[in-house]
DNA sequence: CATGAATGAGCTTTCATTCAT
DNA sequence: AATGAATGAAAGCTCATTCAT
């Protein structure tokens, strides 16, 4: 291990989409560039009509370019869904949310930072719920595992503040399926207050109802 | 027979989608059709990729007639929508849970209506949540209004327990936006509680839950 | 033959266009409405982009109806000639540009005569100028028979001019075709003079032009 | 071959038509040949009558390849008016008309070798005059700037000849218009002479004619 | 490894015509 | 004789993908 060079180590990266070429190094950097640009076009115009050669212009690649780091449009997508759930849990990471020793406190720190994220990414948020579908079944399936990391997660979280006697819940599996369905409130149904309520208002009132789940 | 003379009694309709045949009648009988043949397809293929030629096939009608009820593409989703907003409305009224005085027991009862409904169509909701983003703006509008109306229903229903003392509520119309949007959680993230519980469990706790936001 | 009552002593028409309808007068009639209300609409639109439906509304007939008049969407074309050149005919007629005795008198009222129907069915003699090779090949030689007659009506009378002094023209034929010609120019090529001469000046250039070419 | 550099000295070309593919040099080969493929089929079947699979097949490209050098099926029509256009200049000025000093040698040269070119484009003459209404409204002001031009390279000759005393002419610059005008009488109108004068006659008619309009 | 022209199946939509009522 | 719904061939156009350079 020791011997790992510059480029030697690098975390093993699995790639969800394959690539002709053979360099991963260039590949990784130039799938997140194809990703960052695809982003923004899909939430613009969604994915259906979005062409190829749009990509291409946005990109600056030439079309048979791009056709090098993805075999299919659909990958595309997928790297897009890559992108997201890995800047997530970076960000989680980051944000050191996970060596917090107070359950309370852990806890109101992670439905922040989702918070925070829900609305850094509200578009990306409100694409990836009405396109995913779109995705190959074996695509669907990584992240639909992604998703359930997520509310295993929190379930963890609230299972050690149920442990240490500061959370009741029943159900805590349904409980964090729940919490997390409820952070996307406001991207997904947020035209609902529109004139009603700030954003801000909204997420306050997120984090009391989603705290009064498990504290109580 | 004899009340029906004519052109005399037929119910002053508006429809969502105009057509080039006169025949009213006529009109929502096919569009009714159409929404119904093009309501399967869709959820089996998405909008996008299920094609004018297989909606031919499937209403058994040829392509030309088909346009004889709509203008474009886009028109065939409107009434898949229209469809299923009609369906539950008058599901909701027959039900009769408009006529329930207790305010806790009409309560219990429209949560048990709407959960009743999201399993049933199932499939249209994850449709329509995931695929309303392709209405043209106009349409979009106007079942953007119908969800708001959905949401309004409930926090009468919700103001009502208040005054007369049955639930406490600090922010009703948040508490209703977000109990409809509870209601979908079993379609659209059902798939999170696999091997976990079963509908029916879901469905008990998702009750359980949304009673909570009320009763306490 | 005596018997013939009302709908007897009509002259006996040939139509160009075959209709299913047996009433005569009821033909002709509707034919001459068609033509009128179609002949707007192709000058506006051009006969390729004016569909059937478009005439039926224009007509106020049932699109079924229509096709009790003509056969092909080609025959309406058919009638608008028709109308056209008959109009002209009755036109000339009723100016009793025939009677006039001196040759450079009737000449001249001839061609006036002719510059004011330019004038008058400006649109229409566009249109037929540029659509008249749509016609199908059978109509086609009938209206090109009866623009010959109009030739042939001109030389006539350019003939008379020459034999009784009036006029010098070497080769009357040519001459009368290519005042025929000449007198469409402002129609056809009117545009080139824009912002140069009015029409009241191209009508008397024109006008000038055509007596030089007869009198020297 | 060695003054051919890369990029180097390709004529700077502004095209009629934009097309997707970069390189110059193939568009404009590829639209010269598309122009003249469909020159040929639009005079046979007439513009609407021609299809774009007519075309692909006719021009030995596939549909999409098609669209690579147009952007509509109008586009084709501009093409094919653009080449007649281009190929009459420079046709006149490699006939070296513009360079005769004797202004009555100058104008019968000028006349002939517009007859000429009526005889040589017989059809593509016939079809851009009863078609060119088709243009699109951008184009067609781009193909009467064209007409206008023609018009005023007669009308300069034509006033050389009056400065130089040896034409009288009251309006040049009608006069220029209907020699132009004339100059297509037998493509447009030729039909009428059938059986009375040979091709060569109605030349010789017409270009009579003209010269007595500025010579006398 | 980059490029971008070529491909053709597939799309949505229109429309002249028919025919049962 | 009038109606207007039904028909389906055919139109123009797009676009993911390939491959020679």
């Amino acid at each position: 291990m020791g011997s790992l060079e510059k480029t030697g180590n690098k975390k093993k990266v699995t790639n969800t989409v394959m690539s002709r070429v053979k360099n991963q190094e260039l590949v990784l950097k130039m799938q997140l560039h194809i990703a960052k640009k695809a982003s923004k076009l899909f939430i613009k115009k969604g994915y259906h009509k979005t062409s190829i050669r749009d990509l291409s212009e946005a990109t600056g690649m030439a079309v048979g370019s791009l056709y090098n780091y993805i075999k299919k449009k659909e990958d595309v997508l997928c790297l897009v869904f890559d992108v997201f759930h890995r800047s997530l849990r970076e960000y989680l990471e980051k944000q050191g949310v996970y060596n917090i020793e107070d359950p309370e406190e852990q806890f109101k720190a992670y439905i922040c930072r989702l918070l925070e994220n829900a609305q850094n990414f509200r578009d990306e948020i409100i694409f990836m719920y009405t396109e995913s579908w779109l995705l190959p079944q074996a695509f669907k399936e990584i992240f639909m595992q992604k998703e359930l990391d997520n509310i295993l997660n929190l379930e963890k979280i609230v299972k050690r503040g149920i442990d240490q006697g500061a959370f009741r819940v029943e159900y805590p599996f349904y409980t964090a399926s729940t919490i997390i369905y409820q952070l996307s409130i406001e991207p997904l149904r947020g035209w609902t207050f529109t004139g009603k309520y700030s954003i801000e208002e909204i997420n306050r009132m997120t984090a009391d109802h989603i705290l009064k789940m498990v504290i109580n």
